[in-house]
DNA sequence: GCCGGTCTACTCGGATACCGGATGTCCGAGTTGTGTAGG
DNA sequence: CCTACACAACTCGGACATCCGGTATCCGAGTAGACCGGC
């Protein structure tokens, strides 16, 4: 699993506490967590052709929501950033070999027992994720840490 | 995820179909697929360090199935390969620079509601695993290529 | 024929290279605010 | 004083290095069977 995906996370939660009235840059979010800057700007930009959050160029620029956290699951965050395409894939070595039980068909994927069960599991995964929304990781945060967003906002403002 | 997963699979339902009579060595299980022997021989070692399969040196020697396949789930096969430490470990970046909302306490991790979140995930991933046997597969295997078997046991005879 | 010893072939097991992708860094295109000169 | 223009600073965005873990390979330790010589 990417390191990014963490990274990813909290600036988007850290962007909802800043507010929606400004941007804030990928160096001030890298800053907050003494991150490598060009880096996580990186990964923002991913988040940004995904639709989740909007990039501005220039003075005052940055990056902002797209949309209100509640609508931001944990699958679109990981989906953005570790990529689309399943951890699990079956690379068919059935079809390689003398134990091939036949001539290597398409869409044959679908039909190895084995890849059938390792999806399965991943679909669950991928369940769980789409489950729990951006917001509701906001509010535990705040439960646990009921200053961290006037803190964010006091050093931004600082800056 | 690791391609060895695969080859580990698919190789303990070839052992268990090759009978628990004898022995087949890592290079048969290999050349059955046409995959690297030397590099399937230590996906086979782990699955050995793991208890899953026994091995035994020598001529005549090689690995066979250390309990029945429905004994064996594919969490067990995952953890024997990848190794037992999750996907997604917290780094804990809230701890650094100057969003560290406190001084860095041992056992943290489980506060930081990213990690809890994500772990809930795997959580998920980690029982569809545990809840799948690999006779299960066996099974589902058969049903789409009963000659399998048969197949796989005339090959290793006439090696 | 039977037995003991040696020898070979074959196996796992771990130590050793190699490579692709994640990680990290850098510079250019573009925009916004500002300062300034002119009317 | 107001306006238009040039400038400078700051931002994203993508192109360029670097490092590490998965991938692949090789060689040594050990064992079981086979072969041979002796009894």
């Amino acid at each position: 699993m990417s390191e990014g995906v963490e990274w990813a996370l909290h600036s988007c939660v850290n962007l909802a506490w800043s507010g929606p009235d400004r941007a804030v840059s990928a160096a001030r979010l890298a800053a907050w967590h003494d991150l490598p800057a060009a880096y996580l700007n990186k990964q923002l930009q991913a988040l940004a052709r995904a639709g989740i959050l909007t990039s501005s160029p220039g003075p005052r620029g940055g990056f902002r929501l797209a949309r209100p956290l509640a609508a931001v699951s944990l699958m679109d965050v990981v989906a953005a950033v570790e990529g689309p395409e399943e951890a699990f894939r079956c690379a068919e070595i059935r079809r390689r070999g003398p134990g091939a039980d036949g001539p290597t068909a398409e869409g044959a994927a679908a039909d190895c027992a084995i890849a059938h069960a390792m999806s399965r599991a991943e679909l669950a995964w991928r369940k769980a994720l789409a489950a729990q929304n951006l917001d509701e990781i906001r509010q535990q945060a705040e439960r646990q840490a009921p200053e961290a967003p006037q803190r964010l906002r006091a050093w931004l403002a600082a800056q």
